[in-house]
DNA sequence: AGCACGCCGACT
DNA sequence: GTCGGCGTGCTC
């Protein structure tokens, strides 16, 4: 019998419910460079199409089996790090995907292929160094001073820096490539080709002055890089305030790891984040820091994740997917405003980056720290449950107050014949703003920025033909598109049916501005939405707008809520806290709660003290009442006792299983079947409960109508097993032929 | 999912 | 006789 090399691969041509790791023979051509990690071409099926995979493990086999034999190896070094492999592994079992998909996550787009070739190039620089002792390059410079100046020049500028890009050299010394061929002729420099990096941040930046922590914040610091010392994993909840110095305590986390000679990620919530993280952690960390988000170019990504592997970078800092960073010594997590619903994947491989960062974190016997000033109430309840830390800043920032808080009763306002979005008592405040100068942020309590448009006349509006949603309109092109299927058409002068004028609706930022120019008819006002966005090309540029010129108004959505500091900011407005209360699901309050809370806190950063004034319909409703009290613990005891009641998380785990088709009755029948097989397993166990079918949040998405089911239990490895087994029979009953189910733990809605 | 194998009806 | 319909079952 003779022994074989056999490579277990993760198949791109896999779905989920055949998805287990597939044994290859590799052949002795492909024995050195297929290694767990790198990627291969295989034949898969019976057409032996080519697919994609990933190498899990590597093993001698004495087997007779007959099988198939590895293509080609992609990679002369494998992209997977041992780590990511298990992590791949985990997140299949643990979030109803492929081992394929969860690795492919952990990898830069860049690396994919196409037409035989990768899509980005390594990019290279010539590097000009001295061939000789710095001395005698300074006594050859002062030699050459007449006849060759710019040889002299170059020679003392490499005599005193070493080394350097020769682009650097060139602008520096005002030389011409000439020069430098000359010197190299000579024997005095030498030229080397060294890889590149892309770099999406810039690359100077002030160093900053030690930091200096205030006494509570110290306590907070050292109780939590004490944790670090004990080389286990721990986990920690960061409970502070808006403006208590939360990023303070990363920063300095994150240097005390470093110092251990360990490394860190700092994830933040959205993209519009990220700059101001990078800026104030660039002048920490120098160039050991790196960033990784969606809106890097394919180079820039690439070039990014090259340098984390390079083991050149020290501190990551990007949204979701950076935690995946493949970053080795791992000594530290840090997730701010973790309670955000960005840190859950929507599509699949549907992984919640705190449930990825906290393997990570065990894994690496590292310190995993999650901030918020409105914790998650499942952290929070994990925290009084002693599952983590908790550490507490209550101060803000020298002792600011918060701000003021006044609740307007738009009900009151209505009956008084006020049926515009401003509130007299909104309106007084705002004058009293224009009056000293001040600066009001405006928030409008609506998801997203874009507009739908409708007809004015006869109410016609665009729904796309594919999906139950309204289509939203795009300045860019003038067009109409479907978020969901990407349908699109150009946007039409008049109304189809009838031929009326055509009114923008929607995110409402549009008709805030209107209004307020009614009112104050002089004044400046900063609108952002999808539409100036895209006018001025980053919402960074509206801020900074905003910011110098001291614009007295900034309108808008949710963007406007986080980590916005502006000194001058003395008033902020909540156009209509209602609005996300009345969403259905069990996070509408927490999500409620958290937006307003947050928004105050963008109130009185500065010298004055801030005021706030939400404006609501339902003036008495608890919510509204805590948040203006900014009462999170009064919010977190009477939430916790409303999900003991609906057995909702954390009590409950909630997994969810969406099943779509084109056949409407036919998705009903599946979605039918599944809760029946689903209940004859979970039969008896008295703690499973199933529910549904139900329609989910968007009822028909590219043509495919989607019905879901919710399994309230717990998230066990035994309860997954089940559900797989039973989406697994369901793939294979002919009955439903043409119907796609899936499940989803811990999902949004 | 995607592909081949296989067993029944209308064609040169 | 044979081309091709799509029902069935497997994927190293």
């Amino acid at each position: 019998m003779n022994k074989r090399t056999i490579a277990k691969v993760a198949v791109s041509a896999a779905i989920y419910t055949i998805d287990r790791p597939y044994s290859y023979l590799v052949p002795e051509n492909l024995v050195e460079t297929a290694r767990p990690g790198s990627r291969v071409t295989v034949p898969f099926g019976k057409g032996n199409k080519r697919a994609e995979g990933f190498i899990l493990e590597c093993c001698e086999e004495e087997d007779e089996r007959e099988l198939k034999a590895i293509e080609a190896v992609l990679d002369e070094t494998p992209v997977l790090t041992g780590e990511q492999i298990k992590l791949a592994l985990w997140m299949r079992d643990r979030f109803f995907c492929t081992a394929y998909e969860a690795a492919r996550v952990m990898i830069p787009s860049g690396l994919y292929i196409k037409d035989g070739k990768r899509k980005i190039g390594d990019k290279t620089e010539t590097y000009v160094s001295l061939a000789v002792p710095a001395e005698d390059a300074l006594a050859i410079a002062a030699q050459k001073r007449l006849r060759a100046p710019m040889q002299s020049e170059i020679l003392k500028l490499l005599a005193a820096i070493g080394e350097a890009g020769i682009a650097d050299v060139l602008e520096f010394t005002g030389a011409s490539r000439q020069s430098v061929n000359a010197l190299v002729k000579a024997e005095l420099v030498s030229l080397e080709l060294r890889e590149a990096y892309r770099r999406p941040v810039k690359q100077s930046y002030a160093e900053a002055d030690e930091i200096e922590l205030n006494p509570h914040q110290r306590e907070v610091y050292d109780g939590l890089a004490r944790l670090m010392d004990s080389g286990k994993a721990e986990a920690a909840l960061l409970y502070g305030v808006t403006g208590s110095g939360k990023t303070l305590i990363y920063i300095m986390l994150a240097k005390e790891a470093v110092r251990r000679g360990k490394t860190a990620i700092v994830l933040v919530p959205e993209i519009g984040l990220t700059p101001q993280f990078v800026s104030v952690f660039s002048s920490h960390f120098g160039d050991t820091v790196a960033v990784l988000h969606s809106s890097l170019s394919a180079g820039e990504r690439y070039d990014e994740w090259k340098r984390i592997k390079s083991g050149a970078v020290k501190v990551v800092i990007g949204t979701r997917s950076a935690v995946f960073a493949p970053l080795s010594d791992l000594g530290l997590i840090c997730i701010d405003e973790e309670q955000e619903h960005t840190y859950k994947s929507e599509n699949s491989p549907r992984y919640s980056a705190r449930d990825v960062a906290k393997f990570r974190t065990v894994k690496n016997g590292a310190l995993l720290v999650l901030g918020s000033a409105t914790p998650d109430v499942e952290s929070m309840y994990s925290a009084r449950e002693g599952k983590y830390r908790l550490f507490e800043l209550r101060d803000r920032f020298n002792k600011r107050p918060l701000p003021q808080v006044i609740t307007a009763d738009m009900r009151a306002e209505l009956k008084s014949g006020n049926g515009g979005l401003y509130s007299s008592t909104l309106r007084r405040e705002m004058e009293k703003n224009l009056e000293a100068g001040e600066q009001t942020i405006l928030f409008l309590n609506r998801r997203g920025a874009n507009s739908a448009v409708l007809c004015g006349e006869c109410g016609y509006t665009f729904t796309c033909p594919n999906c139950s949603v309204s289509k939203t309109y795009h300045s860019v092109g003038r067009r109409l598109l479907c978020h969901y299927c990407g349908h699109s058409q150009p946007l039409p002068d008049r109304c189809p049916e009838c031929g009326g004028k055509l009114k923008f609706i929607g995110a409402g930022t549009q008709k805030a501005e209107e209004e307020l120019l009614g009112i104050f008819p002089e004044t400046k006002i900063v609108r952002m939405d999808a539409d100036t966005v895209a006018r001025v090309g980053s919402h960074e540029k509206l801020l900074q707008k905003f910011r110098e010129e001291k614009i007295p108004f900034l309108i808008g959505t949710q963007m406007v809520t986080k980590g916005l500091d502006f000194e001058n900011v003395t008033l902020v407005g909540v156009l209509s806290a209602d609005s996300s209360l009345y969403a259905g699901d069990y996070r509408a309050r927490e999500r409620t709660f958290s937006l307003i809370t947050q928004v105050v806190g963008r109130s009185g950063r500065g010298e004055k003290t801030g005021r706030a004034v939400i404006q609501t319909f339902t003036p008495d409703n608890e919510i509204i009442g805590l948040a203006a009290r900014q009462d999170y613990s009064g919010f977190y005891e009477r939430e916790i006792e409303l999900r003991k009641v609906m057995k909702a998380p954390p009590i409950k785990d909630i997994v969810a299983v969406t099943v779509s088709g084109v056949d409407e009755a036919l998705v009903l029948r599946g979605a039918v079947s599944i809760l029946e097989a689903l209940r004859h397993y979970f039969e008896g166990d008295g703690e499973t409960v199933v529910l549904g079918p139900s329609p989910a949040g968007i009822a028909k998405v590219n043509n495919r109508y989607r019905y879901k089911l919710t399994i309230a239990c717990r998230n066990t490895r035994q309860l997954r097993d089940t559900v797989f087994h039973v989406l697994k029979e369901f793939s294979n009953d002919k009955t439903f032929r043409g119907l796609v189910a899936f499940a989803d733990s811990d999902p949004l809605y």
